[in-house]
DNA sequence: AATTGCTTACGAACAAAATCGTAGAAATGG
DNA sequence: CCATTTCTACGATTTTGTTCGTAAGCAATT
């Protein structure tokens, strides 16, 4: 192993994974174009991205062929993990249940989320 | 009105705002003082950060007395809002629940924590 | 009045992130 | 086989955020 820093994505960074995540594998060319519906970059800048993403050990590629192929190489639920621990830190004062509420209180989720949440929290009451 | 463009405090501004927000107004001694319990920077760092939030409208300050008081432009509410709704689309595809889950699996509340979630759960169930 | 200590203001340096232009290699298709 | 397109690589530039040194004002103290 290189290198086992912590691997903290910008904001650019971050939409590049979600495509990743989503697509489970692409192109610079392929991210280019969803990135374009609803961003304005040029190709280049798509691509430097990436590669700076490679260096740092963000995402990985298989280079075999002419046209690389990326890959994610961290995983979404470690990467949402890192950001809501953070968050928790640096704007609810360590309370995840702050978060919780700010979250509930403003995207109103669906009688169906609702159970899944009651669900999880019956667990947790539990121990 | 000067400008009502968006205001998305940077990581060092948080830090700022998170003494403000708790003391209600505080010199840029005072906010300096705090901040290097964790942290290690000069006093003209915070300094400047501040001026510069005060030029952004992130902060205001009453600048009657030599020592200029400073008190915090944004709610805690507000931020918090931002930054969650912020999260929610570019980590968890949108979805609020995606992000409790989260939350809630990685950083385990206590009873009576779980009791306040609880309660407005009922609430939005009711709806 | 000079010294000391605290304040703000301001510019400069530095660092990180994002953007883009250009060059050259590889494939495509007349 | 040449022209066009499509890649990657790479360096230059711009932008944004952070850090700090220095100067100048003001007040209290000697």
């Amino acid at each position: 192993m290189a290198n086992a820093k912590i691997l903290r994505p910008t904001e650019s960074e971050l939409e590049i994974l979600r495509v990743l995540w989503d697509k489970g594998h692409a192109t610079v060319r392929e991210v280019h174009e969803i990135l374009c519906e609803h961003k304005d970059a040029g190709y280049t800048t798509t691509l430097k991205l990436m590669q700076i993403m490679f260096e740092k050990g963000i995402v990985k590629r298989d280079d075999s062929s002419k046209t690389h192929i990326y890959r994610a190489n961290i995983t979404r639920e470690n990467t949402q993990q890192q950001f809501v621990g953070k968050m928790i830190h640096s704007l609810f004062g360590g309370s995840s249940t702050q978060l919780v509420m700010q979250a509930l209180g403003n995207h109103v989720p669906n009688q169906e989320e609702l159970a899944e949440i009651q669900k999880l929290l019956d667990n947790l009451k539990k121990q």
